[in-house]
DNA sequence: AAAAATCTGTTGCATAAACAACAATTTAAT
DNA sequence: ATTAAATTGTTGTTTATGCAACAGATTTTT
């Protein structure tokens, strides 16, 4: 079975391979796809930065999920029901590959080697997917603020390997990843900060304690 | 390809044929596995109920997810960091199959009918188990008690096809599931009754709204 | 290069949710 | 059948979080 490490490469090397495959360009700020109606979408990243957002009736504002190069998305991941209004945004000019998850599961008649080895390695991202959501929700549930960001941030330290790393977003945003109220949030940096158990210079964290 | 529609029957059909599938029987409250160190295992509930819980340093107990016949778990889900406590407790008496991940994505060497038919259905039952995460993700992000109570009750009516629906467990461990404070979740269930959006009988919920 | 927009940092105040504690009820164990 | 354990329902009090608003800094747009 070959690895599929780097999915947009793959999908770049067989494009023209197999006729399903649809590839858009967006515009910073434009709508990729909205989880409306269920059409079995599947997308995949090849280039830029989207999040997939919800607003609720009192304006707030959640990021649910936060997406990168060579991650997949879709409809296909979700159960639609009405009350959702989910829709991705591209954050930066993006490069996205849609085709549809009927089409894939069944052989391609051309059998194309996009279906054949994309195929082969499904369940692998599909897993690699599910063990992303298992650690947000393991973000989620922590009871406060504070657990949230120190979660939060234990996870890019370890994603690091260093106990300095990158905030992915601006704080604004991470609020609204974490679910939590930004002036809250801050308020909470700020206690982790005087406290000693963190540095920060602008969206660089170091971790001191442990 | 053959539908997996339950996957303990088909187990239960095949099970003397593989070496490497092991099967075990808990007693309620027994601790049917951790996730700990990163064995790759993989477990099928064949009968019984279970759930995924974690303890935090003030006591506080999460269930993180709730585990029903034919449900599928395990470390391979999971990124194992450090920080986290994680066991999956039986809630009833329970059979349990376990295999590693490993074994099942390489062919087994006796070509058995376990091995072809799972790897054939392993990613739709992982694709399952990522719409049922983005459920649990959307409810976890609400910002608020009643707004998690809603979506809950939402998505149990949705499922029962009826406003009159009964929640799986008891009111503390909904709590625990939708991690908040019970004594506050009460207080709001309280509200949503006076305020005639739900009748409660027990543990027999009947939306009034909508 | 100037103007506009967004993001950061901060604060006072309001309020939802947590905490704690207990009685009544229901369920499980002996 | 009785005791023990767990769950439900409730409430007063405390605390964490949300809300609103603003100034300064930074980034983006024109």
């Amino acid at each position: 079975m070959n690895e599929l490490k780097n999915i947009s490469d793959f999908i770049e090397s067989c494009k023209n391979n197999c006729s399903k495959i649809q590839q858009k360009h967006f515009k910073k700020n434009e709508v990729i796809t909205t989880y409306i109606e269920k059409r079995n979408q599947v997308c995949i990243l090849v280039s830029g930065e989207a999040e997939l957002v919800r607003y609720d009736y009192n304006g707030n504002r959640t990021i649910v999920e936060h997406f990168i190069k060579n991650d997949i998305f879709g409809e296909v991941f979700y159960i639609i029901t009405t009350n959702n209004e989910l829709f991705v945004e591209a954050k930066q000019d993006c490069d996205v590959v849609f085709f549809v998850y009927d089409n894939l599961r069944q052989k391609c008649k051309s059998n194309c080697k996009f279906h054949t080895i994309f195929n082969e390695n499904f369940a692998e991202l599909v897993l690699q997917k599910v063990t992303v959501l298992n650690s947000r929700i393991e973000l989620l549930t922590k009871r406060s603020i504070r657990d949230k960001l120190i979660g939060y941030f234990s996870i890019l330290s370890n994603r690091n390997f260093s106990k300095t790393f990158t905030i992915p977003f601006s704080l604004t945003d991470l609020a609204d990843y974490l679910s939590v109220d930004r002036s809250a949030m801050m308020r909470e940096i700020k206690s982790l900060k005087d406290e000693g158990f963190i540095e920060k210079k602008k969206n660089k964290i170091t971790l001191l304690y442990k």
